[in-house]
DNA sequence: ATAATAAATGTAATTTATACGTTAATTTTA
DNA sequence: TAAAATTAACGTATAAATTACATTTATTAT
């Protein structure tokens, strides 16, 4: 590298980039999120996001995964970048911009040890307390984020046990966009996409009669998609 | 602070931030990009999107400000964050990771002279040359945020002047989507929402008759959404 | 055998989207 | 000054999607 672009280079301001991760979960038909007991300073001990320093040779997506790893156990969980926190002095320890994450996981699925280790809590989204920073901020724009995405494409199902019913679905969409929706007319419009896969099974966890399971297709999804498909949910 | 803080801040890694700006634009029909001749190293020479490293003291978004006010002269451009690029060696200098903001202004206003000063090009979308860096795949994305966000919010107004034909915002429209609309049901749908003010001036720059000028009602539009309105095209 | 419970289904009414042809206003030109 | 040319403006009929709404079914517990 020539003298002079190392020279530009040199004179520029470096930060702290860090990534924080919003992480849902669906547990008893209410949509939840992970939050955990700070355990540096400042505000040492209050609730917080999960997050990490970003590494100088790592990408920033590589660690969110890093931290969720740590967390939870889980690999190949569903996350996606939300936005970035850059205000000047967002912490008021030195300056750091966010890169904040956000993250769904199958509850059945994560280590309840790992997170019970780091001081981990599963708060109802209704019920959420005061965070650290800027953290209910970015709490509340990654609930919007996940409104008005789960209504054009399927992460809902990632939210739900791999088996799940129809009703289960219906409870989860309901959790999202915080409105009831009609049993009849949901159906008709979930299965009219043809993507999901009816079991045999049933499961009577919450009826005598029982609901049949069903399992997300994600190899018609890809080839629907590919044929200009649009998915939507209410 | 205490010093157990400022040392667990200091055993962190930092990094530069830059803000780059996706600059879209409307002229003689067509959806444009404004990029530029890169004036250092690496690949000076090179078409590439502007850009700026983010100052300790300044907010991400005031930097996207600041380099966008600084090349056309224009205050008040609407400007929003795209997303992040942080792969790890995204540029071969220093390790960087760069908060793209995508930015729409209205041809007409800008200041031709600064522009031209700075080596600064309008391309029409569809013959957008290489760029340096991860520049063409922040084009790519920027105009897959634009088709999606156009359907349901007014932002393609942003790219008009004030005052505008229902062809020329059919012509904007079919720009962004890259697909004909039908005109008849075009200016139906589009004067439905009941945002747009008749005026009594005509635009007779592409017509014999002439076609009536509208201008967009941002107060309606933001009453209409406080009762939970949807603005949509298409 | 009966009661209780949530699951599963269908149809009619309304709203929204699509497809498509004709007339109107104006300028240019013959 | 009449005719030609050109884009703007408009309406209706059909199809598709959404909404509203009530009954029957499968199963377990009593």
């Amino acid at each position: 590298m020539k003298a002079e672009t190392k020279d530009f280079y040199i004179e520029q301001d470096k930060m702290y980039v860090a990534t924080d991760c919003i992480i849902f979960g669906f547990d008893a038909g209410k949509l939840k999120l992970l939050i955990f007991k700070r355990r540096v300073e400042p505000q040492k001990g209050a609730w917080s996001l999960i997050g990490s320093f970003v590494k100088l040779e790592e990408n920033v997506s590589e660690a969110a995964q890093r931290v969720l790893t740590e967390i939870t156990g889980l690999k190949n969980v569903f996350m996606e970048e939300l936005k970035s926190y850059g205000v000047a002095d967002r912490d008021p320890g030195y300056r750091c911009i966010s890169i904040a994450q956000y993250a769904l996981i199958r509850v059945e699925d994560y280590d309840r040890e790992l997170v019970e280790k780091h001081g981990a809590h599963w708060y109802d989204m209704k019920e959420v307390p005061n965070l650290v920073l800027d953290h209910n901020q970015m709490v509340a724009d990654a609930l919007e984020r996940l409104k008005r995405k789960a209504r054009y494409q399927p992460i809902g199902f990632e939210l739900l046990p791999e088996k799940f019913t129809i009703p289960q679905l219906q409870q989860l969409y309901e959790a999202i966009y915080q409105k009831e929706l009609d049993a009849r007319n949901f159906r008709k419009k979930v299965l009219s996409h043809n993507v999901l896969i009816k079991l045999e099974e049933k499961d009577k966890s919450s009826s005598r009669r029982g609901a049949f399971l069903y399992k997300f297709d994600h190899d018609t999804y890809q080839q629907l998609l590919q044929s200009g498909y649009n998915f939507e949910i209410s």
